[in-house]
DNA sequence: TGCAACCGAATGAACGTTCGATTGATGCAC
DNA sequence: GTGCATCAATCGAACGTTCATTCGGTTGCA
């Protein structure tokens, strides 16, 4: 059963590369599950044995990248972290994880800005990537009045605004990624979040 | 021919309006020509009579909506107007114009995060939604020593960023459209922007 | 008369999905 | 330990549909 499982998780990890891959250089449109199966390796009678059809392959693809992300994103945070520090690190960490999986950015964009999750977002549950662990972190720093304090969404929307929107600027060449421009950045989203009526 | 540029005219704009309409409602993928065709009562043989392709057509409605917003995002400014002001009013018409032109927000995000758009960057020249025009009133901001003294993109990322997540919040109901809400949010930005090192 | 605007049935390619066949591992009966 | 039944995993040709695009024809203004 082992082997199997591990063989089986091969198949599904291939097709997954593939599809990424393909919707990465290609889109979703130029996307077809004959594609998928060329380029993975596995035949397309094998792709409907694990996906029912090619929107649960995509749903399932979504699930995985997300999973990917939360992993990512709140990791190496020290316990001797003050809140800034990890205000910063969160931060870079989410810029940092698109940067280097360009293809997981392309899918979300494109699988964020499709009918298609509009359609199923309450099967979704969690926001945007990872949101809602942001959320809870930027709640705690307006609990601690150390942010602004107003709704949490409105900072959601800045701390995950200006980090996409920096991925995006940097892989369309309007930016380059530096050590500089990053600590800049953070520290302009810091100056806007944080509460000026009491010093910390 | 004004009468017939007239014509010319009706008959584009209501091939625009269906695109658009299909495209939020069905996405890039289920928007097949015949369905334009029908939506708009337009013959097919005479959408290919204005556009060569399906591509053309995306193409010229990308332009299309990009000349709208940008007419309108500095619209309203009045002479007596500080630099703070106008920071205020340009975010505020961007996000206004996202939530009460829902169907081009739509057609946007999707244009833009489809390989499409990377392949004809190129010949597109402005960025994203009238961005050229927001980077010289964010460059005039550092010039004038208002705003911190940074690479002038990373306050576009910034201030473009953070607007268009918040459209994206807005639309999927993780925060309601409200003065107060925009208020705070024109006030995180401007906070984040800012050249502190410089009361003004 | 010429030409641009307009029409929609027809075309051929490409797509998502199905299905019957094959393989090999597992478990049960004897 | 051998034979047999079962079943998940695998395969890819074939199917029916849908798509972008073409083209031959009509209309009506200049």
């Amino acid at each position: 059963m082992n082997v199997r499982l591990m063989h089986t998780n091969e198949k599904i990890a291939a097709v997954f590369a593939a599809t990424l891959k393909l919707i990465h250089t290609n889109g979703f449109h130029g996307t077809p599950m004959s594609k998928i199966a060329q380029e993975s390796d596995v035949a397309i009678g094998t792709i409907y044995h694990y996906f029912p059809s090619k929107d649960d392959l995509i749903f399932a693809l979504f699930k995985h990248c997300r999973s990917i992300l939360n992993d990512y994103i709140f990791d190496g945070i020290k316990e001797d972290f003050d809140y800034k520090a990890s205000f910063f690190h969160v931060w870079r960490n989410f810029v940092q994880f698109y940067l280097e999986n360009g293809r997981i950015f392309s899918f979300f964009e494109q699988f964020f800005s499709s009918p298609y999750y509009e359609k199923n977002k309450a099967e979704i549950q969690e926001p945007v990537g990872g949101q809602n662990k942001v959320l809870d972190f930027l709640q705690e720093g307006i609990d601690k009045k150390i942010l602004k304090q107003v709704n949490v969404h409105l900072l959601v929307a800045s701390y995950i605004g200006v980090a996409l929107s920096t991925v995006h600027s940097i892989k369309f060449k309007d930016l380059h990624f530096s050590e500089q421009n990053m600590q800049e950045l953070m520290e302009i989203i810091w100056d806007g979040a944080v509460n000026r009526n009491k010093n910390n």
